[in-house]
DNA sequence: GTATGTGAAACCGTTCACAGCA
DNA sequence: TGCTGTGAACGGTTTCACATAC
């Protein structure tokens, strides 16, 4: 790995370029050029091996990348070949189908608890997880190791569940809601806020009439 | 609004800028500076000050932005002034959700119609809507000008319904599967795609230890 | 005095083009 | 020959700095 500073966004690109080694290793393809994984994400292939690049040197002149060695280097570099044990708040819609599917989209997510602020549901069996109150997440997420909060209810109480995270001593925040969350500059905050790619739909609509 | 290219990463910040807006407007605030918005969105000041330029003039030197009249603006910027509406495909947690959520979120957007493959789910009535089969979706997508399409269903057979959508005449499309979406080039789609954002999450803690 | 609007400068990311190697 | 790896050129975005206006 070398000592330049890494864009964030080539590492956004690394996990396109994951996924569809993924789908070529499933069709059984096992080299793959700069030129034809390119074609396939929509990028450039010189961006491809820059962004490669930054990590080392994973392919064969003249040859191209071996598939599956470079799936599975991506996902090293990502940090995926190890578990992360995750906690969800909130089990509402979105997070139940959290809960449900995340076994199913990566090997290495784990969902090892969930809580509910809603007494109603509290104590309800989610997959493998029974939802446990607010009040226990400090306990539950050091107990159990949890090293991702995911923050999956309504705008109104999730910075407070996010202070909650952070002093339970989670080190990462994936943050459904579209609040942005104050937190300490150690604690890495991902946002999927569909409202604003709604807007921005809206605005490139607007655009072309 | 000028001639020169409008960078997309000036409108994705438009569009953080108008969440921060409404909020400032509900807790009275009526005049901000770029300085006190580029605080509370993370952003440099003069950053702010560039992204409204390419659309107009919004402040009063001295002084700074009226809160209202500014979220007023962006949000004309961003063709929010008019309702949007939108079809589902996928009824399942996360379409229940947004189904349930969406005229919270914005007054600008409506779901008027949604489909499901599942027979068990065809019938169901959820918020406002009667879930459809499929095969209806073409010709209710048209009797009931839909504008946009949200596809919240399993990887499986996301381009598909893509298609349905495309042959049915929607102008953009906002996809919540992992799947990358072959479409004609005047069709605009949005990605959401959490499992990347939980990835890039992964890649972070695993620099820091 | 204060904060916007905007050219100019600095910075960063992308693409080119070719040396290097299988 | 063919494709990777990478310095250099290019283009675009961010930030600075100040003229301008309230």
């Amino acid at each position: 790995m070398k000592s330049v500073n890494i864009p964030a966004i080539a590492v956004q690109r690394l996990t396109l370029y994951a996924r569809n080694l993924a789908l070529l290793d499933q069709k059984g393809m096992e080299v793959v050029s700069s030129a034809g994984l390119a074609d396939i994400c929509g990028v450039n292939p010189a961006q491809i091996r820059k962004d490669l690049g930054y990590f080392g040197q994973f392919g064969i002149r003249g040859v191209g990348y071996y598939v599956k060695e470079l799936a599975y280097e991506i996902r090293k570099i990502l940090g995926l070949e190890k578990e992360w044990r995750l906690a969800l708040v909130g089990v509402g819609n979105l997070g139940s189908a959290l809960l449900r599917h995340a076994q199913f989209l990566d090997q290495s997510y784990t969902f090892v608890a969930a809580f509910e602020r809603d007494p109603k549901r509290i104590g309800m069996q989610v997959g493998q997880i029974t939802v446990a109150p607010v009040k226990a997440l400090k306990r539950l997420v050091k107990d159990k190791g949890v090293e991702i909060g995911v923050i999956a209810i309504g705008p109104r109480w999730a910075q407070q569940v996010a202070d909650e995270f952070v002093g339970a001593g989670v080190r990462g925040i994936l943050n459904f809601t579209p609040v942005q969350l104050r937190c300490p500059s150690d604690l890495h905050v991902e946002n999927v806020d569909f409202t604003r790619m709604l807007d921005m739909l809206c605005y490139r609509l607007t655009l072309n009439q």
